[in-house]
RNA sequence: GGAGAGAUGGCAGAGUGGUUGAAUGCGGCGGUCUUGAAAACCGUUAAGGAUGUAAGUCCUUCCGGGGUUCGAAUCCCUGUCUCUCCGCCA
């Protein structure tokens, strides 16, 4: 959510912001309802601060004998007029409210501005040493070689569940928790992260504290008996940890890395990448989540990639680094990079890290605060998430670039610790 | 799933209709004392909002919502959550 008072005394930087991320300018209508809402207010509070002073004479005027009835009817009238303008400010709130859960973040100055994902900046790629994008056999996709290797069995996961819902077996249920396992170590030993392992299955207030409702709510698993919603991504219940806690300035920056399960409806995709790992509903997921200063989260951000990319390299994986443009940041973050590892059967380059600084709009939404020692008050902390990373696409790219001309996989090296194994044939 | 108990400030815990935004304790912060520290003592310590250049003034908030009343932490209804016991269960 944005700040109200910072809507009031920037509206043009507002306006342009929302434009640039090519959003509807809601910025009169939320500033004309802003000003019904205080005109309300000065008018109630005006009559309540009456009521309250009539409150502490009536005992007293009873203690001495005075009659109090003229009061009292008095007092009748004054309330049931503040009920009548309590309902009307309530009904104003609650629209400027909607308005504002609806009204995306904005993006920060250093972000390009650009209408669609072709406007997105390289900012770095990184190439394991002998690589070459053409390769002197022909290179199997995943699914050949999943299917080859009897390692992803996609029709019986269709059969049990549907599509895009993957079955791992044997050696490739075994890679797959060989890189968790790996991203979850490295990211502990190596950059200062603290494990949790959160509950899937959130409730509303948590979907809403992150972003994801109402915007999103289409994309949403829900179980309706239990109104939980299964989690997209566990930067929800991560995030969440600390919804409506006042942190110690000292403890920041927190850190948290953790695995899960990610659940996603992809209405309407049908057809379109659905093919094999590219598109599915159950992937799995390290997740990295920061809660930070406001003043240090851009170079968190940029700690935050190479965090991501550090995974990559040790893989041995081609990838690129993407300075997202204005028009394709999503709704909560201000600025975001995309991590691209390449498929070489593909001959394209697939999505498998975000890594997004949301500045403090998820920190108003969940009302995540620290206390500022200089100032003794609360502010909200900047949020910060990135994968670390999904292993659906990335386990596209390592099984592509790691085939052999025979069509077998040399398990990378700094995974074999954990298969027990070094090669899949 | 059945039965019962409860939800108050950073925490613990009083408070059953009228200066109670809330006793007391702990914790935090500032000070006195001390060579330093501890102890002791004194003071201080919620959040949000409106208004104002500011100092300040005012309003709201004792789990959420509704009701009774001139007035609610306190009474009534309702929702949510937590805890205890029983049942079931990886």
């Amino acid at each position: 959510m944005l700040d109200m008072k910072f809507i009031r005394e920037n509206p043009e930087i507002v306006r342009q912001g929302l434009l640039n991320k090519n959003s509807a300018d809601v910025v009169d209508e939320i500033l004309s309802i802003d000003e019904e809402r205080r005109a309300l207010i000065l008018k109630t509070d005006e009559l309540k601060a009456k009521r309250n002073q009539a409150s502490a004479q009536i005992p007293m005027m009873k203690k001495s004998g005075q009659d109090t009835a003229p009061v009292l009817a008095e007092m009748k009238s004054v309330s049931d007029q503040i009920t009548q303008l309590d309902i009307q400010l309530r009904e104003i709130e609650d629209k400027l409210e909607d308005i504002l859960r609806h009204t995306p973040n904005i993006a920060h100055s250093s972000v390009p501005v650009g209408k669609t994902a072709e406007e997105n900046v390289e900012s770095r790629r990184w190439l394991p040493n002998g690589f070459n994008f053409q390769n002197d056999f022909k290179v199997l996709d995943h699914i050949e070689l999943g299917k080859k290797l009897k390692i992803l069995d996609f029709e019986r996961g269709t059969k049990i569940s549907g599509s895009g819902f993957p079955l791992y077996t044997a050696k490739g249920a075994t890679l797959e928790r060989a890189l968790i396992n790996y991203m979850l170590d490295y990211h502990l030993q190596h950059h200062g992260y603290s494990e949790v392992m959160p509950p899937i299955l959130v409730n509303r207030k948590s979907m809403e504290g992150t972003g994801q409702i109402p915007k999103m709510e289409e994309d949403m698993y829900f179980i309706e008996k239990d109104g939980l919603y299964p989690i997209p991504t566990a930067e929800v219940p991560i995030t969440n940890i600390h919804r409506d806690e006042i942190l110690n300035e000292k403890d920041l920056p927190i850190k948290y890395v953790g695995y899960s399960p990610c659940f996603r409806r992809e209405a309407g995709s049908y057809g379109k990448e659905s093919k094999g790992f590219l598109r599915v509903h159950q992937f799995n997921k390290v997740e990295m989540v920061k809660f930070v200063k406001p003043e240090t989260s851009f170079d968190e951000l940029e700690k935050l990639v190479v965090d991501a990319e550090d995974i990559l390299q040790a893989l041995n994986v081609p990838y690129r680094i993407l300075l997202l443009c204005t028009g394709d940041l999503s709704f909560s973050a201000a600025k975001c990079y995309d991590i691209e590892t390449w498929s070489p059967a593909e001959n394209r380059w697939l999505e498998a890290s975000s890594c997004s600084n949301f500045e403090a709009f998820q920190a108003r939404r969940a009302n995540i605060r620290f206390r500022n020692e200089a100032t003794k008050k609360p502010e909200f902390v900047h949020t910060l998430n990135g994968s670390g990373l999904a292993t659906s696409r990335l386990m596209v790219s390592i099984l592509e670039n790691c085939q052999t001309p025979e069509g077998k996989i040399i398990v990378p090296k700094v995974l074999q610790k954990y298969t027990r194994f070094e090669i899949i044939d």
